[in-house]
DNA sequence: TTCGTCATGTAATGGGTTACATGATTAC
DNA sequence: GTAATCATGTAACCCATTACATGACGAA
């Protein structure tokens, strides 16, 4: 259960109803180069998302006989209170690498406390993260070999340019506040 | 068959013979924060790689009656032979997130024109990532919320930075070369 | 009429994680 | 003697992908 699909589909199903297809390609233009869904995994998530009650499967168009009906997908109440339960939660599994995204692209349907939560809690994980990688460097320095030593430092700055993006979010977040 | 985990571990056995428990330990601190295996796919993956005739388990120190022993693994020739193969390969699935960056630690042991192959064909492929990102952005920016454009353009500005890294990397090597 | 894209799905497979079970060795 | 860490594994599960199968609709 769970999952970043789940999120998602329920995300953006709570903007507007859509289809397979058409959600798909929301899905994938909205994370970007986060992650991209196969069709294999989205509507079997469907159909279980349908069977806890979250959305409903509506026949849309012309229903004819030998014509397939395109399929509209809709959030229930019980899916919307899901969803809200679920952008309410800012809890560590919300700042891993695939999750932060994810629940990040949704910020704009949170409020400020929660928002201010996941981007401190990312954030003090990933300056958890670059203190391991400097640790790890000036222990090991001497012992890796160029290209090594060369991977650890382009991920250190990575690590550390994120920390400087979410400090600027988080001042944001709090004039916001203020 | 295929995948990261295997490939890093012979990298590894290259340099000597461990033990699974170390193995561990050296993997997740040379691939820092691209990934972390845990022991539930080390064990099987060194298992079916001995299966394969490319490791073997040589029990170290002391085996008594009810004592455990302590499992060293180490490359074969078949395992040499295949570490070479796939270290030369540079191909379209070097160039993914997940595989790059562990080809790239062992870097050492590859010949400088499959380093820049492999360089060359990353740079290409995240060049092609931030063209998408772009095209979405000039296409769909009015539509997207705040939260969702920091976050493309943070996305868009991460590949750009990558590329910027890896076109350095590709000067160094050539100039090397000449 | 055929090609591209829209559209919906399933089956087999892959590659990993978590939680569990067990025991040895070291440092205090 | 006991806690931490070293050490080896298995079983159940999860979440995704790939390849496949099918078919509608619009434009050239």
């Amino acid at each position: 259960m769970g999952g970043v699909l789940e999120f998602a589909v329920l995300g953006l199903l709570h903007e507007s109803p859509l289809h397979g297809y058409e959600l798909r390609k929301r899905l994938n233009l909205m994370l970007g180069h986060f992650r991209a869904f196969s069709y294999g995994s989205l509507y079997p998530c469907l159909n279980r998302m349908e069977q806890h009650g979250w959305i409903t499967k509506d026949a849309a168009g012309v229903v004819g006989p030998g014509r397939r009906a395109k399929v509209v997908y809709k959030l229930t109440a019980e899916g919307k209170e899901h969803f809200q339960e679920l952008l309410a939660e800012g809890g560590p599994s919300q700042w891993e690498d695939e999750t932060f995204g994810v629940h990040f692209a949704f910020f704009a349907q949170t409020d400020a406390h929660t928002r201010i939560r996941i981007l401190e809690g990312r954030r003090n994980r990933l300056e958890e993260r670059s203190a391991g990688f400097r640790a790890g460097l000036t222990r090991t320095r001497e012992k890796l070999d160029n290209y090594t030593l060369a991977l650890q430092e382009h991920g250190l700055e990575s690590v550390e340019r994120e920390v400087r993006w979410l400090n600027e979010l988080i001042a944001s977040e709090r004039t916001k506040q203020a």
